[in-house]
RNA sequence: GCGCCUUUAGCUCAGUUGGAUAGAGCAACGGCCUUCUAAGCCGUGUGUCAGAGGUUCGAAUCCUCUAAGGCGCGCCA
């Protein structure tokens, strides 16, 4: 706990105890005390709206409980300045922030750990992302789902949960069939020779690729190969080459996971008979029209679903519930799936699963990551996977640069859709707010390197009580705030309050940066303890950047 | 038809557990570099929080209904 955090449960206890003094409520009647961090600084440093809580329960006017409740205080106790009641019945408590300097070493001696807190308590978490087929390239939803889902486990991680990320290959059923009928037709396409595409072929450039590379290495020598040999040998080089370009695309997007988790595994490994086994056991299956049926209704879905077609075949439900059920079984305490939005009909389905499986339904979270639009020219780019006429993520990386993309991305609540312009990405980069912070960062080490050439090192032990003016409270209130930042994102499983909060840190260097001149030869104090001062921010921003996989550049 | 998501300034979006006068960026206008990076700072203007009801001390936020847009509703994955 940081002196922050300390202040704050002193402050809540402290507010507590005056209710009780006051006589104002019993004590389990009185409600979580809520400090709010005002808006305006006017209101002080923090505000609660105790009075207002209690006016029902006291059945007194907020303005009446307010005073009472000041009139117990004990100012001495938690570096309380002043109190003052305020608008419908706030209490606004006006700090002593002289305790605000102790951040400074706690910080420097955290270095890349701080902002960590123990909010998630070890427990076990996984999260599934992007987990896209291995049929083509990754696309713009891709993308955004890689760059949500990655920085939603950086988060959680920071925030204490035991995270493991993972990565589901569909790698058995009908598209992979598809695609190796779609590498067959390039193939031949490659060698001259004409070949129609199949119904539900992939036509991206990436199969077209294969389809040549295939002809470079072997040449004409599977044409006249049995066509059951072809058709798996192309299977199995198409299956390979998608997952190495998978692999190395997300890579350099900075995405990296624990485990692949291979589809085909659980046909192999009797994992899909045994999902199914314990399904019928527990008396949700029946058998209906020739098909095998999960009875999912009973637990809140809209109708029955067939795992076993007439066929014999599975449908994708049942590997996936054998999937899930594989993950539980492996300890994880909560599953998260990170799903694009064409997916979310899928939800009931497998909370019903998980449920019928004997776990609690909330035991599955399902994160959905709406749509992405890409214009140019102030146009709406038509995407067709059909055609093949999509913009690939490396496409966007190259074109926007990997920082800007990563933050782009991370900056938006992935429940809303999201217009990606193009130009502006591209033309007026240098407005992308992604640069606004990395500039503060790198001001900061401009800074510290000609501090180092005169023989100034940072130091824990400046003297902190030079640390006063104005915007240099500001800045160590927001330094302050970064662990409850980043625990909320965990919590909430909402990352992009990382980038609020690193625009708004980089906003508050800024402004102290044009205000204040931290060099000072001729005040060598003033100058160790401003130093110590903008090294704090400096380690503070280079985390939360971190977490959403941006770089942060010492010179730009 | 049913389900999920969205609707906040001209544009793109934040908005914390229901709090005080709803905020940023872009765009517009006016200032600030002989001084640590002007990719910056300071200032000015900007609202039917889609609409209507309800809950309450208080609603952009919670509930109900309506409208618009998106996505889904398969023995495809």
């Amino acid at each position: 706990m940081n002196v922050v955090e300390q202040v704050q449960t002193k402050l809540k206890e402290e507010i507590k105890a005056a209710v009780l003094k006051a006589g104002l409520a019993e004590e389990a009647q009185i409600p979580d005390v809520v400090l709010e961090l005002p808006k305006e600084k006017a209101h002080g440093d923090y505000a609660t709206n105790m009075a207002m809580q209690l006016a029902r329960i006291a059945k007194k006017p907020p303005r009446k409980i307010a005073e009472e409740l000041v009139e117990q205080f004990d100012k001495g106790k938690a570096s309380i300045e002043k109190i003052e009641i305020a608008g419908p019945g706030f209490i606004n408590f006006y700090m002593n922030n002289r305790y605000l300097t102790d951040l400074i070493p706690t910080i420097l001696q955290a270095g890349e750990r701080y902002g960590e807190s123990a909010i998630g308590n070890g427990q076990k978490v996984q999260v599934e992302f992007v987990s896209a087929n291995p049929t083509g390239d990754l696309h713009l939803g891709h993308a955004r789902g890689a760059a949500v889902g990655d920085s939603l486990c950086k988060v959680l991680a920071k925030a204490g949960y035991d995270v493991s990320r993972e990565y589901y290959i569909n790698d058995a059923g009908n598209q992979i069939n598809n695609l190796a009928l779609s590498v067959e037709a390039r193939y031949f396409q490659a060698l001259g020779v004409e070949k129609e595409m199949p119904a539900d072929g992939y036509h991206g450039a990436d199969i077209i690729g294969i389809g040549k590379r295939l002809v470079e290495e072997h040449g004409d020598k599977f044409v006249e190969i049995d066509e059951k040999e072809r058709f798996e040998t192309f299977r199995d080089y198409g299956l390979k080459y998608e997952m190495e370009k998978l692999k190395q695309d997300l890579e350099s997007f900075r995405v990296g996971f624990d485990v692949w988790y291979s589809e085909t595994s659980l046909y192999e490994n009797g994992k899909i008979d045994e999902a199914l086994a314990v399904l019928k056991e527990k008396g949700h299956i029946y058998d209906e029209d020739g098909a095998t049926w999960f009875r999912s209704t009973p637990f809140g879905d809209d109708k029955d679903r067939v795992l076993i077609k007439q066929d014999g075949s599975y449908t994708y439900l049942l590997p996936d519930i054998a999937y899930h059920k594989d993950k539980l079984e492996r300890g994880f305490e909560k599953l998260i799936n990170i799903w694009g939005a064409d997916h979310h009909g899928y939800i009931p389905r497998m909370r019903a699963a998980i449920q019928a499986l004997g776990y609690d339904e909330d035991t599955l979270e399902v994160e959905i990551i709406q749509l992405v639009h890409l214009y140019k020219n102030g146009e709406k780019m038509k995407m067709s996977k059909r055609t093949g006429k999509a913009v690939t993520m490396r496409d966007l990386i190259d074109e926007v640069g990997l920082d800007a993309t990563r933050y782009f991305f991370a900056m938006r609540s992935s429940d809303t859709h999201m217009d990606f312009d193009l130009d502006l990405a591209v033309s007026q980069s240098n407005d992308n707010p992604v640069y606004y912070a990395q500039y503060a960062h790198a001001r900061i080490c401009s800074i510290l390197r000609q501090a180092e050439e005169a023989g100034l090192t940072v130091s824990d032990r400046a003297d902190l009580s030079l640390v006063g003016a104005e915007k240099e409270v500001d800045l160590l209130k927001k330094l302050g705030e970064f662990p409850q930042a980043v625990a909320e994102a965990a919590e909430k499983r909402v990352p992009h309050r990382v980038p609020n909060y690193i625009f708004e840190l980089a906003s508050t260097f800024h402004s102290f940066y044009n205000a204040e001149k931290v060099l000072d030869l001729e005040e060598k104090e003033r100058t160790a303890a401003r130093l110590s001062l903008i090294k704090s921010v400096q380690i503070t921003l280079q985390n939360a950047l971190d977490l959403i996989g941006v770089s942060a550049p010492e010179k730009m």
